[in-house]
DNA sequence: CCAAGATGCTTGACGGATCAACTACTGAGG
DNA sequence: CCTCAGTAGTTGATCCGTCAAGCATCTTGG
């Protein structure tokens, strides 16, 4: 009683294989960084983001846009690792409405200090595609990126 | 102060944009399939697996593997559904630990009646792809799953 | 045959995200 | 100028999944 038509079928698959394998890589992943770094891989995601950022800092729109979470969710999440002393809240001058979360010093130490061991499981991670593999991958999943409605928080 | 090599930094980006992709995605499928069929994502996700395994039923150790859950959160899932009457426990005969979740005929019907609308939700997003990149991101997304470690409650 | 370890599932306590309501502020039109 | 719609962020209630402990059952080696 498989529904109908055999090439939808293989459409479900593949998101149904999209899903698994992003929550199995950032398990895989955030384990072993919760393990060698007692970081949280959401932490380093949202410091990552910020020390790329100009200045080291980030609306907290714009930061909930980018690792996808609702407002709500960025809140919290900030207000933790503000709590950590890893990011602070800073007031925008020109617009009061806004919130800038900017990375402390603290929190750019402990990135410099992740970064490699989270750069050696990506690698590991990551191999059996191989350079052309990974090249490939990188850019189909940006195709899909782009092109994906929009923000979180957005109804 | 972007730490060290260049090569890494494009790995951290690619795992990046690999989980943002992944929550976009079920994101935008999950609020249609709620919106016109009133199906959480997890549920459906649970009835296509049981619909295409023998028998229609799973026992809640593979099941849980398959969606990439913890034993526990499985246990949880299938009890919602089984209150919904969309899946049945059944008792293994052959060794009492194990249980069966298998989909009732509701659950059928349910599956049946979001398949179309699911399916034209995975086109539209997956479309940006073509024909051969869907093709080539589902073989590499077929590389990266068999090589990750082992099962979601596996320590 | 039975003790000890493995395995399958469930459950209480908890963490973390969502949703919706709310506050505060900005900016455009009358 | 003032109002009013739209935007940024926070917060209370709730939902859902994890973790770890616990119970029942199976299996194995002495």
């Amino acid at each position: 009683m498989s529904p109908s038509a055999p090439e939808d079928d293989a459409l479900i698959s593949t998101f149904g294989r999209l899903v698994e394998v992003a929550s199995r890589l950032t398990r895989s992943v955030g384990a072993r960084l919760e393990a060698e770094h007692d970081l949280p891989l959401a932490w380093l995601e949202v410091l990552l983001r910020l020390t790329r950022s100009p200045d080291g800092r980030l609306t907290m729109a714009a930061l909930a846009d980018q690792i996808s979470l609702t407002s709500g969710g960025g809140t919290r999440l900030v207000s933790r690792m503000v709590d950590a002393g890893l990011v602070e809240r800073v007031p925008c001058p020109t617009d009061r409405r806004v919130v800038y979360a900017s990375v402390t010093e603290r929190g750019r130490e402990r990135v410099a200090q992740a970064w490699s061991g989270h750069a050696a499981a990506l690698r590991e991670v990551f191999a059996p595609l191989g350079a052309a593999g990974l090249d490939a991958f990188d850019d189909l999943l940006d195709r899909l990126r782009t092109t994906t409605p929009g923000t979180a928080s957005r109804p």
